[in-house]
DNA sequence: ATCGTGTATCGACCGCTGTCAATGTCGGAG
DNA sequence: CTCCGACATTGACAGCGGTCGATACACGAT
C-alpha cells in the first residue's frame, strides 16, 4: 500500500463496483449501499472541485487546496478523507505533505456501473 | 414541457452536465453545485436499487415498487421525485399509473462528465 | 531536545435528508 | 353523482453530514 498511516483503508477491488451495471440488471441491496457510498463521496461540490483539482494537476498537496477551495484545514482534511475512503483518492505522505492523486480507476469502474 | 404536473420540472440540456469532464480542468462552483445535486440523487442505496428496477423492466409503475423496495408508498413518491427532478426518470401519468422510465441520455451525460 | 509547520482528530452546531402516518388530489368505475 | 384506488403532499421525527475552532500528532529544521 502507498500509505501507512492508519485509518485511511484502501478499498480492494473485490466490491459492488466490480458487478453488473445497473442498467442491466437490478442491483442487490448490498451492492446498492457500497455504490451509494462511493456516489455519497462524490455529491458535494466541495468534493467534486477537490477532485477536478487535483484530476487537472495530477498531484496536489493539502495545503493547495485550502485557497481555491476556501475552506478551512480542518474541513480540507475531513474531504480528503472521505474521498480517499471512497477509494477516489491515493494520498502518499512525503515529509511534512501529504500528496494527493486521483485514482482514475476507480472512476472508471464507477462509470461502468452507471451504465459505461 | 411533457408534465402538465407543477411541481415536475424537466431539467434542460445547457446545464453542467453540458460541460468538460471533471478530469479536464477544474470545474467552477455553479457547475459543482448543479453536478453534486444530480450525484446526490444517485447517492442512495433505495434510489440506486430503485433506477435499477426500472433500467432493467423499462418502465415500471410505482405501486409496483413499493414491494421489491419494501417501502411506504410516500417514500416511493419521495424517491422517484427527486430522481425525476433530477432528470434521470422520466415520468408519465396514464390513467391513475405514473409510468417511470430512465433517461439514459442523463445517465450518459453523468458517465461523460465523470471522465467518459 | 526544542521549535515551527503541515495534517489529522475532536467537539459542537446546524441544516439537510430519509422515513412514515395522516391527509389531500385526481381519475376511473359503478 | 358517489365511491374507490393510485399517487402526491404535509408534518413530524430521527439520524446524517458539512463546517469550523480548538487541540493533538508527526515530521523537519535548528
Amino acid at each position: 500500500m502507498a500509505s501507512k498511516r492508519p485509518g485511511i483503508v484502501a478499498p480492494d477491488d473485490t466490491d459492488a463496483l466490480c458487478c453488473p451495471s445497473l442498467v442491466e440488471s437490478p442491483l442487490g441491496e448490498a451492492e446498492a449501499v457500497e455504490l451509494s457510498r462511493v456516489l455519497g463521496a462524490l455529491a458535494d461540490p466541495v468534493r467534486i472541485r477537490l477532485l477536478s483539482i487535483v484530476a487537472a494537476q495530477g498531484e496536489v498537496c493539502s495545503c493547495d487546496l485550502e485557497g481555491p477551495l476556501a475552506k478551512s484545514q480542518p474541513t480540507i482534511s475531513h474531504h480528503t478523507r472521505i474521498l480517499s475512503e471512497a477509494g477516489l483518492l491515493d494520498g502518499e505522505k512525503r515529509g511534512r505533505w501529504m500528496w494527493w492523486s486521483v485514482n482514475s480507476g476507480r472512476l472508471a469502474a464507477v462509470r461502468r456501473v452507471l451504465g459505461g
